[in-house]
DNA sequence: TATTATTTCGGCAGAAGCTGCCGATACTCA
DNA sequence: TGAGTATCGGCAGCTTCTGCCGAAATAATA
């Protein structure tokens, strides 16, 4: 997937949003250094094309009483087409699981897990995930300490279109009927 | 730590700005069943509290040209007191990098990075990663599918407290000075 | 059980913010 | 250089926010 070409304001957009998801279209244009009218024209557009995928509030699993963060590496039996399918159906109406990926290396899906402690943690490891077919083993390790987890792209990056150029061709392109660019 | 005493009403506030952090809050008041007025008030409350860490725009990486997502296990030298604390510094300091959590298990960290594509990461794991001092050894994986990431926390989990109860006790030490539970 | 104290609720009103429309400006292309 | 296009900033009606009020519900006490 190519990078959609945005200008300055469109980055300053997006890292501010994903500093502060609940800044006011007054504020935000401020920031950017638009007027409000085109800040939130440009807000709109970028919802749309789906570069913000959404928000979203931030909660303290730790204070809320869910202290227990688990990285848990999956193996699947092998031969088994649908054992993939079938796990990540699973793992996908499982709430604890906040996150998973299917990854390369020496195991099969990378899943971040959370639960209110060891015990419940001892549980969905043993009696729920176990259970779940084609899982042939799990290797977990436990958050001791959560060093970095504000999880913003790193968009910096990422290089401005200098809005001039061919600045007509591409908004066509991205803003328009979209049938370019091999999407 | 433990958990503070929420009701229905916290939990299920909780659980809809963590499906949309933009509501607003009269929208917010009609889907938790209660007016506009005490819906913002506990809102604020639960950021007070630091329940509610923040609000951001959850970002769509592969659409904004960041194809790349690996988790690192880092091996740090034994022996070496600081070589933590260097560590954890340099990493803060380090866009790529959107999540660090030190583990149980073989390794020391895990890292979640984000890079354009696989020359970035490449750039990122020997010239910049493997430079930090302190730092042994590190094992990469890719990840190939984004399952699940969705990041909420599995509020299910916890049971709402029926409001009833010592609940003029708990509020007094919740929103007033907060001078308990060994803050 | 009756009374008092406390807390939370819902409503209201001024202030702030949103949002769709307008003409004006800057830019591109022929 | 002139026509066409796209983006800008401003405005106005509407929605939303937010701090303050009295009312209702709950908890503590006698």
């Amino acid at each position: 997937m190519r990078p959609p070409e945005l200008d300055t304001f469109d980055l300053r957009i997006l890292r501010e949003l994903q500093e502060d998801g609940r800044l006011t279209n007054a504020e935000l244009s401020e920031r950017i250094g638009l007027s409000p009218s085109p800040c939130l024209r440009r807000t709109r557009q970028l919802e749309e094309m789906g570069l913000i995928a959404g928000y979203q509030a931030r909660l303290d699993a730790a204070r809320l009483g869910l202290g227990v963060l688990a990285f848990i590496q999956v193996h699947l039996e092998r031969q088994v087409e649908e054992a993939a399918r079938d796990f990540e159906a699973a793992v996908l109406a499982l709430p604890q699981v906040v996150a998973c990926d299917s990854v390369t290396g020496d195991s099969d899906y990378l899943l971040q897990v959370v639960c209110e402690d060891l015990e419940g943690f001892a549980h969905f490891a043993h009696d729920i995930l176990m259970g779940i077919p084609g899982v042939r083993g799990v290797r977990s390790s436990l958050a001791l300490k959560r060093v970095k987890e504000h999880r913003r792209l790193p968009l910096d990056q990422l290089k401005p279109v200098p809005k001039s150029a061919d600045s007509a061709a591409e908004k066509a392109g991205i803003y328009g009927a979209g049938s370019q660019k091999g999407m």
